[in-house]
DNA sequence: TTGTAAGCGTTATCAT
DNA sequence: ATGATAACGCTTACAA
């Protein structure tokens, strides 16, 4: 059933040999025009495909570059491969998405696939609970590069968003509009990213001469009902504050959930600042005031970033990319 | 720099020829138990991993399907494509995903690039203003699913759901709510999705005993924005109506963000029901009633049908599958 | 039980 | 200007 038109077969209908074609196919000077014209229209004719596994083998690269993330469907995921797959298509690469669901074991699995399927590259976003997959990603030989995570000992290639700044600002805003205890809900700080908005989030108290107190940070893990359920129980308990300063949008959208199921006003009784800027953070109700940062270009950074290596004869030394990040300045704040 | 271990270099170290390695590797049973233990330990310590790229070319199989979307960053296909990777992980294979930006040349493009890569199989969702893509990937030998649209004429399996119903629940229980004048914020007729809601549409009206009007019916494209400005435009023109039936949800919050700047009361004044129920419908304010579709299902769905058709020896006749939807109450209507 | 050789589709090298 | 052949990594007859 499945049998491809292969260079063979043009030649056998356009009566020349193989590497004739092939010269055609692929421009080359030393060919004559005659024949030239005349293979290209018969390859037409038969609805010859270039066959790129054939290509793969010969060269020894794919054209094609993995993707590995933890929930594709997350609309930060989602916007930021919008931007891997733009670049990569305009640079005649193909992406291999796939999701690990945030467990370490597909992680790895993951990892495995790639590298037999000999992409050129890949782009990661690892779960950060264990990095022996990536310790190895750095000592093989496939280019890769970390999105979205800071890992300490710099052994990849990183893109991701200056989340210090992006902390800062968010809790620098919100003792600007006169708050002055400001709730921290945090991802879990074995990740980068969360341990960066937190030092963020102290870096504006301090310079407020407002004083930390960790009675009002909170870490818990992903998703909007752990953030709705967290805020509801620090509610009940009769926890005092009147600022939040949320992870991500996710966290404040079920936050402000349960803030308005308990009676507060936002952002009169309490303000709070989202982070990521998804696009549905307008359309919720008020308007959500978070930290906003470029996903799409995100993406299409990572993806330069690794096309660098991947074009690089000689290893290239890691570099760390740092994306600016802006508030975005809505009602819940 | 890019090299990898073979065959070969298990074979040399191990002493041994290459199809020996190549029997224990593939736990063939002519092969000495000893020199097979052997052959597997040189293989790990040298880190072989097997070259797919060879073995598609070998077998003429790449156990690469390809997804083709017009946005995967749109809430919807995101959550679809979810179904569709774990699906295809599930039964070892990897996933090509393109985005065509709703532009036909980029779709066309994206089935070429998938015809080269010898993908075993494509699922797409094909911009309807054209459609001679798709009698082509009906002609070609590559199996292919239609996702989320329906063609008169089956030419391909298709899997969608069944929209008729879900247009007719939606306006059936506006109805049920009291509502008289029901507006229709539909998509684009060319697509059988829209043709099919509003379909579902007037029957509930004509069920119901109420005479159907276009005054009340309106075609937009894509977008919030479209369906906000769309909205306060209607708002504007003084037309007359207490209910409104979103072609999805991503209009319903455009929408919805129209009627409240305009001062209507939702659902006391207007009722909006979505469609789609994305996973922020529950956010917005007031949260959405829709119609909801199992999106992840759609997504296995797909890929269980594709690799039917992959897996059949002759050509499998093409076959309709239509998903149930059902309504979701909010507090929108 | 093990090894040799052909072949998958393509391009590069070397002849002619 | 064109053709024959080897090679990419692997599996599968077939031979030993």
């Amino acid at each position: 059933m499945k049998k491809f038109v292969t260079i063979r077969d043009v030649a056998a209908t356009a009566g020349v040999s193989i590497n004739t074609v092939s010269r055609a196919l692929n421009d080359k000077p030393d060919i004559n025009e005659e024949t030239k014209k005349r293979v290209l229209r018969v390859a037409k004719e038969l609805g010859y495909v270039r066959d790129a596994t054939a290509l793969s083998l010969r060269y020894g690269l794919t054209r094609v570059v993995g993707v590995i993330f933890e929930d594709s469907s997350n609309p930060f995921f989602s916007e930021v491969f919008k931007g891997i797959e733009m670049k990569a298509r305009e640079n005649g690469f193909s992406v291999i998405l796939m999701n690990t669901e945030k467990d370490y074991n597909v992680e790895e699995e993951a990892i495995r696939t790639m590298i037999s399927r000999r992409v050129d590259g890949i782009i990661i976003t690892p779960t950060q609970e264990m990095s022996q997959d990536i310790e190895f990603l750095a000592n093989i030989s496939i280019p890769s590069v970390i999105l979205g995570v800071h890992f300490d000992k710099l052994k990849l290639p990183e893109v991701h968003t200056d989340d210090v700044t992006g902390g800062f600002l968010a809790t620098d805003y919100l003792i600007k509009k006169g708050r002055k205890r400001i709730l921290l809900l945090n991802g879990l700080s074995y990740k980068s990213v969360a341990r960066m908005r937190f030092e963020g989030y102290k870096k504006a108290l301090k310079n407020n001469g407002i004083e930390f107190t960790d009675e009002l940070v909170y870490e818990i893990s992903e998703g909007v009902e752990s953030a709705y359920s967290k805020t509801k129980e620090l509610l009940l308990s009769g926890l005092d504050f009147d600022g939040m300063f949320c992870f991500n949008d996710i966290f404040a959208i079920g936050a402000i959930q349960a803030l308005k199921e308990y009676g507060e006003r936002i952002p009169q009784d309490i303000s709070v600042v989202g982070y990521d800027d998804i696009s549905y953070a307008k359309y919720i109700s008020p308007a959500l005031t978070t930290i906003a940062i470029d996903k799409i270009l995100e993406g299409q950074t990572a993806f330069e970033l690794l096309l660098e290596s991947i074009e690089a004869k000689a290893k290239v030394p890691a570099r760390e990319i740092v994306l600016d990040v802006k508030l975005t300045e809505r009602r819940s704040a």
